[in-house]
DNA sequence: CGTTCCATTGAGATGTGTCAATTCAAGTGG
DNA sequence: CCACTTGAATTGACACATCTCAATGGAACG
């Protein structure tokens, strides 16, 4: 799951990627989940033609911070990110993860402002789309625009899905159910659902849930203690998943 | 706040309101709030022409039911409206309250079919506004395109502070936003941000918040003695705006 | 090999939920 | 107009899940 990084000595890491990270978006494996998603061929090129791809972005970067002028949102190709806003009081929380094939900064449109912070968990290649182009060839292919507006309208809906679980479910639920969220994500990108690394540490799992990372921890270890996990540190392994769907659902 | 029946004696009620409800979006009181925002005046009759006024929702009754089939997105003219989900085991999710010149709907975007219930908290009336025309008419005129991914994109904000509200705050500290949010989308359609009526239940507001209807009343009781609030049922009147804003921020 | 960060585990504190009783408000029918 | 009913809101006592604080263990990295 992990990028294999090549230390060129000088400093800056060149990643070693399965597929060419100039790769265009009729070429690349994930067009079935991203931006390309219904358009045509020739459609696909004209998108294609606005969108900047930029060498990749290290673990911990910043591709953009809260209150930066929005310009652009941007493509997952490999790696995860988190999005993150800081409260008033410095405390900050995490709004979401996004991996490959998903868009991030979106929330940046409504004011022309990133409203959160987009931080790499760990390497992670992007595609830029410039949010000024996307609307002039939105009006120019109806399908590109009707799939943006859904896109848009899946952030909500996961965002209410959030919600939902914050205001209701107990410890146990809400990590079962990010468990279930990442392993779907993984099996839609056709890969295991069941054994995977999380990119993200337990202090942001715990921030994201509403939880503080001791909790997260017990968790954790009741579901090993349960038979329904395997973890060891990052690497999980799902040995029932029927199992952790009765968590989630009901507990 | 609460708009005036007339009881015709034969079942149907007519809303007397201030304006008519024919009005067209030119003539709204709430069209620099809502979708014609900064739309020129002539865009604006085109707009008008595919809005569709009906006969006013009366309390309890649903503008649409989670499954439904998406058509339209809805912008409020009066009244309020409930946003909820229903749970896997039954139990609600209130996900939003939607006041005049705000947009209800959005979510049934991404699949064309409605992520959440619309319930009428009080007799409301609606624009309808059906997706595929608001869609044709985005892609020839690109400040409506613009205006709409931006009312989606606050959407996408506004339901991410409530996330950290849900995941951060304490039961306080959330009531306490929920009265200022309030307040300044009150004070936006230039009605008093200090004394309202609150549209919903104690039970909607704590499910809202993710807190049960004792401790929703706990809170109030407890501001009430600190004399930040002066509550009686559902009027409430902000005594101590600061110290208000001081309870949302810290606690 | 030490330093640092992250994760785990335990013991005790606490805010909010649960359960139950009471009051209050609004409507209904006699 | 007054009982009666019904649903909403308040208040109290107690329970419990999660947080807080603290110590330890383990992994990653220079």
């Amino acid at each position: 799951m992990s990028i294999p990084i090549i230390n060129t000595g000088d400093g800056s890491n060149l990643v070693a990627c399965t597929h060419d990270y100039q790769v265009k978006c009729g070429n690349c494996r994930l067009n079935s989940l991203c931006l390309p998603l219904a358009l045509e061929s020739e459609d696909i090129e004209q998108l294609d033609s606005i969108i900047q791809r930029s060498k990749p972005l290290q673990k911990s970067n910043h591709l953009y911070r809260e209150g930066d002028e929005f310009q652009s949102v941007f493509a997952v190709r490999s790696g995860t990110l988190k999005a993150y806003k800081t409260t008033d009081d410095g405390r900050e929380q995490v709004t979401g993860f996004y991996f490959p094939g998903e868009i991030v900064g979106m929330d940046g449109i409504s004011n022309n402002t990133h409203a959160s912070s987009a931080k790499a968990l760990e390497t992670s290649a992007l595609c830029e789309i410039p949010f000024a182009s996307l609307e002039r060839l939105s009006t120019l292919m109806p399908s590109l625009q009707r799939h943006f507006f859904q896109l848009m309208s899946r952030e909500i809906t996961a965002d209410q899905q959030l919600i939902t679980l914050l205001s209701k479910n107990s410890a146990d639920e809400r990590v079962a159910a990010l468990l279930l969220s990442i392993s779907t994500r993984n099996s839609r990108r056709k890969l295991s659902a069941t054994a995977f690394r999380l990119p993200m540490s337990r202090v942001d799992i715990g921030n994201y849930l509403g939880l503080t990372v001791e909790t997260v921890s017990r968790v954790f270890s009741r579901m090993q203690k349960m038979e329904v996990l395997h973890v060891d540190n990052k690497e999980i392994e799902i040995l029932d998943i029927e199992g952790l769907r009765g968590v989630a659902d009901i507990g």
